[in-house]
DNA sequence: ACGTCTTTGTGAACGCGTGCACAACCGTTC
DNA sequence: GAACGGTTGTGCACGCGTTCACAAAGACGT
């Protein structure tokens, strides 16, 4: 029916492992290494070389056994999964510290999200340049949207702010919201919204640094959780 | 034998709640709410009820039943286990985007992780001041760890720079170390490391996006993965 | 052509996290 | 003081993710 045949679900795990094993792959590509096997790429990205082999089986069975995995296939593929085979605009709302370092960010644009457009409500910061691109008003957020068919927006607003910032967002034909700011925001059905809060990130450090004194005695160690950090 | 009873371990997955329900239960605090159930609670922060009271089991029995939990008693008891009671310095190294915008983030502070020092290689950034705060050669490091107290560390120089980072923060005395570098970062034992990739997060972004498009017939929404993210 | 060596792909067991459902319990009202 | 509405704390079942272990399969040498 569909000229696709309808692709089986990727564990959330596994997405969120996939852009690690990416660039993994692709420093590995520019070093000129052709082939790779689970095992090496296991240690390369820290984890277990039987969740590499079952990460990868999601995509299809892209190895040849005895040898390995082509390198440069394995990335056309973990790219093409994740919808790198083209760009994604990208709108960051909020210019303040934050918003600026992203805008200025290479990162990004190297990766395949080039930033269409930033946007701030203050009439002071409108107009000025950051890392070479022009503040824009809000009023324009609804047409670069359009007109550069942007689907993910970033918020880099401070917290009040969060929920307006994201309903205008939405409202601007966004799909996809990544939110900065130390809140909840709330989006109807269909769009997905990820928030990353770096105070968290600090709080859960500084939760085992303190059983750490609490049990000094103790020499067990305290083990890493899933989402890519060790305690080793 | 020892002062304290040794206490239970907490989840991981409960342990990256923690901060969440702090901050709104933070929230309701200085809005005036003395009490709140586990239903509010889990409203507040999207979550289900029964794995809030869960959660909140872990601390120990804080609740009345009948009537829900006493938000000034909570907060307390979630700082305590977060080892909030206690400021947590903090060093960072690397004075780009990023460690400036870290740096002359106000929220750090504010919630318990003051800046202790920003360091940078770079002799044309060494002394200038971003934020207020002085640019130190690397070599004031282990020093101002030392004299500080410090035990975090946050990562913010370039991908290639990380693991050098990383291993000048360990020789330092810091024993817990957030890497904002798109790498892995290697530690010895007893080292928590966290690294948040914030390119990893836009590919997971567009991935659902990209899926969303390829079955664009199928009503199904995608559903949400651990970390505090929504598609609803 | 055949055997050996290496590595994949996956079935199966296990463990952790989630959510339901309910008994235990508190406060309040009559 | 007894009955009742409300909420907690948790036993239990389920599902997802991880890891082990091994058969299947390609590559290579003889
Ligand atoms: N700066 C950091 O390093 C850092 C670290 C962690 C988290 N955060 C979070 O990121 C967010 C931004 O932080 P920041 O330091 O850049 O704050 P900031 O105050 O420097 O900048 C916020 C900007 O958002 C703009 N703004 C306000 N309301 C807006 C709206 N409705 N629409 C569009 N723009 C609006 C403001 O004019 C301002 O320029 C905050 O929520 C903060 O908690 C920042
Ligand atoms: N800027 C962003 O918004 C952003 C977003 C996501 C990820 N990142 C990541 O964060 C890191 C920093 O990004 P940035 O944009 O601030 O880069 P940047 O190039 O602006 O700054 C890096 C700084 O680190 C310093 N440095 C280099 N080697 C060092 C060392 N060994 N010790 C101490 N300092 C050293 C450099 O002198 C420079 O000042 C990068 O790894 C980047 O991938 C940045």
């Amino acid at each position: 029916m569909s000229p696709h045949r309808t692709r089986r679900r990727i564990p959330d795990a596994t997405v969120a492992r996939l852009p690690i094993y990416l660039q993994i792959l692709s420093a590995q590509l520019d070093g000129g290494t052709s082939n790779l096997s689970s095992e090496e790429l296991a240690t390369l990205a820290g984890v277990n070389a039987a969740k590499v082999r079952k990460d990868l089986s999601y995509l299809g069975s892209y190895g040849t056994r005895g040898v390995g995995y082509e390198v440069q296939y394995l990335v056309y593929q973990i790219r093409r999964e994740l919808g790198l085979d083209h760009e994604w605009n990208v709108v960051i709302l909020g210019a303040g510290n934050l918003g600026q370092a992203l805008s200025g960010y290479g990162g990004f644009t190297e990766r395949g999200y080039p930033i269409a457009g930033i946007f701030d409500i203050d009439p002071d910061k409108v107009d000025t340049l950051v890392g070479g691109v022009r503040v824009r008003p809000l009023d324009e957020l609804a047409q670069v949207v359009a007109a550069r068919s942007v689907s993910i927006g970033v918020i880099a607003t401070p917290p009040v702010a969060a929920q307006d910032a994201a309903d205008r967002l939405v409202r601007a034909g966004v799909t996809s919201i990544l939110n900065f700011a130390p809140t909840l925001v709330n989006a109807p059905l269909g769009i997905t919204v990820r928030t990353v809060d770096m105070s968290v990130e600090m709080q859960i450090l500084s939760y085992h640094e303190q059983r750490r004194v609490a049990a000094a005695s103790s020499l067990r160690s305290v083990q890493a959780d899933g989402s890519r950090n060790q305690t080793a």
